[in-house]
DNA sequence: AAGGAAGTCAACCGCGTTCAT
DNA sequence: CATGAACGCGGTTGACTTCCT
């Protein structure tokens, strides 16, 4: 089948975008919310694709972006969920507040997947490099400098800590918000969807998110309220919803063999994990088993 | 100082998935 | 059921920057 081009690109701008063209874009979508991209470029007064103006306003101009340097805490985060969830930088970037997953799928291609290399793993599988590809014939970066600003090698940071006698610890991100919409609703109707705010590992909190923006319950996916009122809301994105729906529920299967009660427990003991030690999480293993939980 | 090599990252592209008609 | 629209994702590109010789 032949698909149609998104938009007509006869006469649309490409390239970089313009601090006038992120104005508009800005604008618009404080005015009006995110969504309808096709038609939003016109009813802007842009001209841009709507694929273009999605992808500007999820990577560059959201307000809740966080831009700089990747802490080393970031640094290992997404180290042990590429090797848990592979490629799967949108998911990877939900554990990563403010991170996007154009931005990780940089950072990967450009640090992480080298330094792994130079440290003998295989980037893909993170393995020990076999023997058939000696450390002499591989593939990695070739000469240069001390990159980015800022850039700290992980293994040098580990031993600095090491060092100062701290404990090597992970920091996990409680899962990511983000809108929920309705199973029966239209993905074009704004008005019935709602935006939480970003929440990170402060455990005590009693608020819940999204506040007075929240569409009648029973048009949310199962456990959401359950959760709300615990202060916490579950990240369900693609496969990847621990309470057998979300964002992206469309032909889903009622029949999902994994319960809620399972799931149910399961984060409430990663969430008691982290609660224990002030949002860290010491045992492997344990995040191991969440990350995996969230493939199930 | 200049030119080329290499790194960075915003933006583009194509495809898969889901929903509406 | 078939088709097209809309959206999101991952891979790739290419302009620009930085470094090396």
């Amino acid at each position: 089948m032949v698909r149609a081009p998104c938009c007509s690109k006869v006469g649309m701008h490409r390239g970089p975008w313009t601090p006038r063209e992120d104005e508009l874009l800005i604008k618009h979508i404080q005015a009006h919310g995110e969504g309808q991209w096709r038609s939003l470029p016109r009813k802007a007064g842009l001209l841009r694709c709507g694929k273009s103006c999605r992808l500007r306003w999820m990577n560059y101009l959201r307000p809740d972006i966080k831009r700089g340097n990747i802490t080393p805490d970031e640094d290992d985060l997404i180290i042990r969920l590429h090797a848990l969830l592979g490629n799967k930088w949108s998911l990877i970037a939900g554990r990563l507040p403010g991170r996007t997953d154009n931005e990780i799928k940089n950072y990967w291609n450009t640090y992480l997947s080298k330094r792994l290399i130079t440290q003998g793993m295989d980037p893909n599988t993170h393995k020990k490099l076999s023997e058939l590809d000696p450390p002499g014939r591989r593939s990695g970066p070739k000469k240069r400098r001390n990159v980015t600003p800022g850039f700290n090698p992980s293994s040098k940071r580990k031993k600095e800590r090491k060092d100062n006698g701290e404990r090597e610890k992970t920091k996990i991100h409680l899962p990511k918000p983000v809108r929920v919409t309705s199973l029966s609703l239209s993905r074009n109707n704004s008005h019935t969807s709602f935006e939480s705010n970003t929440t990170t590992a402060s455990i005590s909190s009693g608020n819940a998110p999204g506040g007075s923006a929240l569409p009648n319950r029973d048009l949310l996916w199962p456990g959401y309220d359950r959760h709300q009122r615990t202060g916490f809301l579950i990240h369900c994105e693609d496969q990847v919803d621990p309470v057998n729906g979300g964002d992206d529920l469309r032909g889903k299967s009622s029949d999902d063999p994994t319960s809620d009660n399972q799931l149910e427990t399961l984060y409430e003991e990663y969430l008691q994990l982290i609660k224990a030690d002030n949002g860290y999480l010491d045992d492997q293993s344990q995040l191991d088993l969440f990350a995996e939980s969230l493939l199930a």
